[in-house]
DNA sequence: CATACCACTAAACAACATGTTGAACATTGA
DNA sequence: TCAATGTTCAACATGTTGTTTAGTGGTATG
């Protein structure tokens, strides 16, 4: 029974790899099962094993980045929640989200661009929306100053971080994570100058 | 022959028509051209004596937008140009975004949403953002000041906006564009006073 | 008034995509 | 060994796409 446990993981697995290599140079919208299953080589029938549809095969790689885009934060916020300053633990926080976008930019790339699928830039946001409002909820200041609701100003810096994040891949990674995260202070510094 | 102008053009907006109404509650993905001419009550060859194809479709609203848009800005522009301070332009560049938006609220709804096409915030951002580079190239101070390239800025302000805009149709318009316009200025100087 | 024209319809077409089924084959465990 | 189980496959019915051909009923024009 160990030999088909296996197998079928074998098989996912070959089915996901195919699908993004394929999705680097045709749209999400326009692959069929088919072109999944002849570059794989396998019955089309064997995909249905292994996925409900495109949607569910998607969904499955959509979650696993999240999930691990989660953990990077959680193990970041449990080690530098109280040792330092806000500020501190802002640079901090950007430095480790844009490592891990540089990690996982070959997926990112796909799933950010017009390849991808409808509201994927919606769905990543709200998954980084939630680590960021933990943070941002955990601090008085910021809490007791802020005229507006906070829904609104989360909705507005992680739009802006993620803008970033997307010139950035735009750019062909052009920067290290090192110099996006100066970047990223040079540019709330300079409006805050104003 | 005008009378057949005049069917052609009413044909041609039924089906837009139909279909925004469609795209309502199904994804965009999912919309047959079956589906649009069975609404509308018309033949399903009719269809592609108008457009090419789905995409065709809605490539044409699309545009319609983008260039409407273009226009409430370059209108705002021509006649606030020098006679106020950038602090000034940049409230009613706000004030008039933000009633655009109300205005189109029906189609942003959907196409922003993940019933639309992948991409569109990148292309209604990149849209956007050709009229804000105009507005800041304009701008000596900032030119000298900033820092980082341009287009990273571009990226990070556009974005922050659009972030704006994607929560308040979330919200269902809960506030008036005069409301939107001092809730982003309150943004802008809780983060100038960290 | 005849006729050429136009938007649209109806029906049929091949090509292709979808999701399901039952059969084939390999592996497991009693 | 053999029945049960797991994986894969070929074939099927169904639905969508874009094109084509023939035809309808109005409209313009000489």
């Amino acid at each position: 029974m160990n030999i088909y446990i296996e197998k079928n993981r074998k098989t996912k697995q070959l089915i996901q790899k195919t699908f993004m290599q394929i999705l680097e140079n045709k749209s999400f919208e326009s692959i069929t099962i088919g072109d999944i299953t002849k570059t794989a080589q396998i019955n089309r029938g064997t995909f249905y094993l292994h996925f409900k549809d495109k949607f569910d095969l998607l969904d499955q790689i959509e979650q696993r980045l999240f999930a691990d885009l989660g953990k990077h934060i959680d193990e970041l916020q449990s080690s530098y929640l109280s040792t330092h300053t806000f500020e501190k633990r802002q640079e901090h926080l950007a430095a480790t989200l844009f490592s891990f976008i540089e990690m996982h930019s070959p997926i990112l790339k796909i799933f950010l661009s017009d390849h991808g699928r409808a509201g994927f830039h919606i769905r990543f946001r709200d998954a980084f929306s939630e680590k960021v409002r933990f943070n941002l909820e955990k601090n008085k200041s910021i809490n007791d100053n802020l005229k507006v609701p906070l829904e609104y100003f989360l909705s507005f810096i992680t739009s802006a971080f993620l803008g970033l994040i997307e010139q950035w891949i735009r750019n062909g990674l052009d920067k290290t994570p090192q110099e996006m995260t100066s970047l990223y202070i040079d540019i709330i510094s300079f409006i805050q100058k104003r």
